[in-house]
This record gives structure tokens, sequence and C-alpha cells, in this order.
DNA sequence: CATTATTTTTAGATTTGTCTAAATTTAATT
DNA sequence: AATTAAATTTAGACAAATCTAAAAATAATG
């Protein structure tokens, strides 16, 4: 029947991941965003193929089905919905959500999940700023640039973030860059992308990793 | 650390039925309430044992430590304040949540459970009339009588419910007994408790085992 | 109080997901 | 193309939670 709650980690993941050249994707890969080993990765690999919710080769990697894709949507879809009630009802913060609403997608409940996003008000994006699957698994695309592309004298508005780690978030936040804030690009650094920029007449440097996972509306 | 999913069912039922005679609550007890096999009931038994959640004597049964009660009573606030959630906040039938509310009072959160009580505003019971415990474990009594205890001509308000299986719950709801109606005894059988009462001018017949289940608060 | 009956525990096996270490396949390099 | 390096899979083991069947302890009954 339903999937096991490791099960459906591992459907995220792959999907996660499947942005990715070919769309397949490695057992390495898999193993270190789950930060499991990569012998447990084939064991489960496997399981999931015999389930037919991925397309599996040995030594040739993964990518999902289309019943593994409904799968895997569905559970970014309460992910980004959980994380809209947390923190718009609850008062939540931006950087403490992601944990919580790890645990709350794997709850068992189409009526549930339905009745959460008619009570949030069909919330078409999360507080990062990704946009969140209806129940068929179609989503609005935003019109976002990651703040990394920007060029000298480029400006724009915090839209959110594409990584979503608490530390990361929370480094953020320390630095005042949260959704809606105006930047302005002052140098960005031809060979690593390391960004100096205004933000409400202060002046800041970022890393290109950092600054390649913020995500800005041009204006 | 945390416990695990099972252990914490583990811990729930036991204190669900501390109810009875001398606190100590059986193998089998545990065994039917969690619908496993004795073996593996006393396989967990030992385990919170070595953990101090319970105080265990081979066949002698077991008992809840203040650890464990603790852990115990937190489970029943977050189970009930997930169900007043999904009741008024979302809109959802009293005799529904329960298996809902089953898998979200083990998302781990203090902050969660905090600001979730905040946001529907400090309840004191839940849908079912049960009351909800603070923080610190402690909870309102409610002046409730099992329907079951009613003689001839007495009357008054159904609170709630003791049991929270779905179709239980969901037998009330065809028959209109929910929380809020107003309920006449006409007999009550010295020998089964068998009921017959008035609900809103029309008849109905109870067993006594349903009728036990049924809190009434007296008018 | 001796003997059933019931309850509980032990013994051994199973499933799920994980691991390390060794073997195999694929990719990279000279 | 031969050899080294990297990625992946297999083999074997382990921990958590469960089961059935058999043994042991407690309770009930004549």
């Amino acid at each position: 029947m339903g999937l096991s709650y490791v099960e459906e980690n591992y459907l995220k993941a792959i999907l996660k991941l499947s942005g990715t050249p070919n769309g397949q994707v490695s057992t390495n890969a898999i193993a270190a965003q789950l930060s499991t080993s990569a012998a447990s990765v084939t064991d489960m690999l496997k399981k999931l193929s015999d389930k037919d919710l991925i397309a599996y080769k040995r030594y040739k990697g993964a990518s999902l089905t289309s019943e593994g894709q409904r799968i895997a949507t569905t559970l970014v879809r309460k992910h980004r919905l959980w994380e809209v009630f947390l923190v718009q009802s609850l008062g939540m913060t931006w950087d403490e959500v992601h944990d919580i609403a790890e645990e709350l997608e794997h709850i068992q409940s189409d009526r549930l999940i339905e009745s959460l996003d008619e009570f949030l008000g069909f919330p078409k994006f999360d507080p990062h700023g990704d946009p969140i699957p209806n129940a068929e698994g179609k989503y609005t695309l935003r019109t976002q640039v990651p703040l990394s592309k920007l060029t000298e004298g480029q400006q724009g508005i915090v839209i959110g973030v594409r990584e979503d780690e608490s530390a990361f978030l929370k480094h953020l936040n320390e630095k005042g860059l949260t959704p809606g804030k105006h930047v302005k690009v002052l140098t960005n650094d031809a060979y690593d992308n390391t960004i100096r920029l205004v933000l409400e007449d202060k002046e800041l440097n970022l890393s290109g990793k950092v600054a390649g996972n913020i995500m800005i509306k041009l204006t």
C-alpha cells in the first residue's frame, strides 16, 4: 500500500536531483543528499524499481517513473503547504520551519492536505519563494534569477532561496537578506561570482555559493 | 535521545490503561490496546524499563515512571491540540480527525506545539470533550458523567466521548449524537444499562457499552 | 492442595533499513 | 590500450520491531 517514510524520502531526493543533465540520478548523489552510504542507496533503488516507482539499471543511475514523480511531487506540495502554515499561521520564522515540514510532509491524508490548502487560501509559493504544486502536480513558474547571475548595476527584490538548510537560512536572516528586501549589485566577480551589493544603505559581501542560492525578481 | 514512534505509542497505551485498579498495566492489556502480540509487548517493556520510562517486574505488569508519564502526557497534549486544529481551523468532522492526529502527535518540536496552542487560543478541551493537558501536564477536570450512569428522567448535554475509534464516532454521527445535543433519559436497564432516550423529539436506543462512552454534562 | 487454565516470557525467525569491507564495473589517464 | 582511479554493487552483519511456537510462572478450580 502506502510507502514508508524512508521510501518517500528517497523519491523526494531523486526528484530534487533530477534537474541535472540527462535526468539520470547517480547512486552517490543520492547518498550525499540523504547522508547515507552508497550501499544503502543501491539496496533501496532495487526496491523502488521493483515497485515501478523508478527506472533503474545497474551502474547507470535512476530516474522517476510517472508514478514515482507523482508521489514525489505530492510530497513537495505537502512540504511547502506546511511551511506556509508554520510561517503564516503560527508565526514561526523562515529559517526554523524546514525541519518541521520535513516531518509533516509524511502525514497520510488527502483530505487533510486539501483542507489545509483551502485554509491557507491556495497559496502559489512557499515562504522560501518556491512554487507549490497543485493536486495534479502542476505549478506556476516564477520569473526569478539567482543573485549570482546579476551583473553590476542590476537590482531587484529578494524572492526566496533554493537551499533550505536551517544553518543557511539563519545566516541570511542575520544579514537581513529576507524576502521582500531590495538589493543592488555593485560588483560580481567574473571568476567565482563573489558579489558585493547594497542592502538598505548597507554594503554586503556574499560568496558565489551563497549568491547562487538567493533568488531575485528583477526590477 | 528522542524515542521512536513505536516506543511513544507504548507509553501512550500504558497511560491510557493506567486508570485501572492498582496502576499496574498487564502485558495482555497493552497487546490488545496496540493490536500486537504479548511477546512483542514483553520485549518492549524490557526496553522501556531499561530507559527508566516504566517500572516493570516480570509477570507483574508495568507502570509509568514520572518521566514516562511526562512523555505520555505530552503526547496526549499534542494529539488533542491537533484534533482541535483539524476540526476548528480545517473544518474536518469529529469522527475523521483521530487517525490523523495519531500521526501528527509524533511530530517533534516544542516550539511548534506551543505556537499551535497559542494559535488555537489555548483550548482546554478537544472536540471529543477530553481535557487538554498544559505544557506541565496539568489539565482541567470537567464535570461530566457517562450517559450509562443517568437514571430515568435525568437530562443533559452531550459533551463528547471517551472512545476514539473512527467506526464508533461515525456510528454516533449517523445517529445525530454529536456534542452540544440535548438528551433526556427515558429508561436505563438495571442489568446491562441499555438506554432509551429522547434526542431532539426522536427516541433512540443505545447499548450499555455505547452509552458508557458518551459523556454528558447534567442540566 | 493438586491440577487445569491463563498469562507471560523465552527462543528462534522475519522484515526493513542500515552499515563496512570486498568485489566488480565504469571512467580517467598516461 | 593498459593501468590507475572512481563509482557502484555484492556479501555479510546488525539493530529495531515484529511474529509463532514452546516453556515457565501465576491464577483459578475442583
